[in-house]
DNA sequence: ATATTTTTTTGATTTAAATCAATGATATTT
DNA sequence: AAATATCATTGATTTAAATCAAAAAAATAT
């Protein structure tokens, strides 16, 4: 039942039950296979989206055809909220990297029937800062901090993830080639800050990898 | 008065008299200089801002000492509401670049007084998407975008800006040198989309000067 | 186990923009 | 008007990272 997921939204939980009926009413629930697009960058928005299941990417298209990782969501996300509130196109695309499930909303009847409702507003707010956070930390890494530092940073936050995924997968979403993610490694192991064996890292200079991560230091 | 100020404010405007009374209570007016900082990226936030008059430049700071301009605002704005909200540090600095005064708000008590209020909350949805927005505008621009489109961009948008503004000005707001700027301007002479005679600038050929500014075409 | 495909690494080259340095123009002050 | 300071342009060099190309290593299929 579509209901029962909502209780468990928490931009939902609060609400009585007639409201969750009204709610049931404009919105349903989609699966999307893996590589489906919720919606493209440019696209004028129709659906307020909330992720169940799932993982999604979020990237820009420049004109040349790169496409630059914004941020992942995992469930579960509010997304849209921003073009559709706005009522300007998605400034993303929105593309399932690990099949899931969708709430499908429709805006306009959300609007009309939720958007005076103050705690409603208060979870679309944590939702809309959320984003901020999230561009925020976009723009650091990418405009405020070298290659470099980006790789240090994610060793240090989160290594299992070179355990998990293939070079070229880490490289594109650090929005860098494989090839520079290689030379940074390896100039890496020769300064014995990191070990490598077979898929595993270890971090032997926390240290240096912190400041690198900093863009305080070179190698 | 004070509360005469915050009547002017679309955030406060529907609020009634004993409502903005309260607000009058925690916060107070104050002037800025030229030059003078709001709070610093890094800052604890514990104030609220709007921005009644002059004009606010957002950057951030990378290790090498290089400001990165986000953004600038100007009346009316609320400003801080994201770190405040939050309760993380300033992600950016923010610096008068024109004198005008501000609104300080004691965040703590507005968020006891005024955050359950619908109204309210839906302002600062505004304002948050605003933030997004503008966000986003940085990203396409630096991220996206070449040096080229973003000065393309700017002629095309607001070329006036030409006249008012220095060069090394222009250059900084962009995020480029002075050097790239010149550069960039000369070719746009050389290939006669544009001409300039003193301070004006005047657009030969509008339509590749757009296909520049979407990084369709090169010069 | 060998062959094939995929992924990673290495090396050489290119690229866009910054930096450095010097010169040329414009403003401002004296 | 001359002197000085500020700003803009030009040229040469550097830089970080991408690109191109090929080899090496690892994973997968036969």
């Amino acid at each position: 039942m579509v209901i029962d997921e909502l209780k468990n939204v928490y931009l939902f939980k609060h609400l009585p039950e007639e409201k969750l009926k009204k709610l049931e009413e404009i919105s349903k629930i989609k699966n999307y296979e893996r590589g489906q697009v919720l919606f493209f960058e440019g696209e004028k928005p129709e659906n307020l989206y909330i992720l169940l299941e799932g993982k999604i990417r979020v990237y820009k298209t420049t004109f040349k055809g790169i496409e630059i990782n914004i941020n992942q969501f995992g469930p579960v996300s509010l997304i849209g909220e921003y073009a559709n509130f706005e009522k300007v196109p998605y400034p993303a695309t929105a593309e399932f990297i690990v099949e899931g499930t969708a709430l499908v909303i429709n805006y306009k009847k959300f609007e009309e029937n939720f958007l005076k409702d103050a705690e409603v507003l208060f979870s679309l707010v944590k939702s809309l800062t959320n984003k901020i956070r999230m561009l925020n930390r976009f723009i650091e890494s990418t405009v405020v901090l070298s290659a470099e530092a980006r790789i240090a940073k994610l060793l240090l936050e989160s290594k299992e993830i070179f355990e998990i995924l293939k070079h070229y997968q880490i490289a594109s979403f650090l929005n860098i080639t494989p090839e520079t993610l290689s030379r940074v490694l390896s100039r890496l192991k020769k300064n014995k800050i990191i070990a490598v064996s077979g898929r595993e890292i270890k971090i032997l200079d926390p240290e240096k990898l912190n400041k690198i991560s900093k863009d305080e230091m070179l190698i």
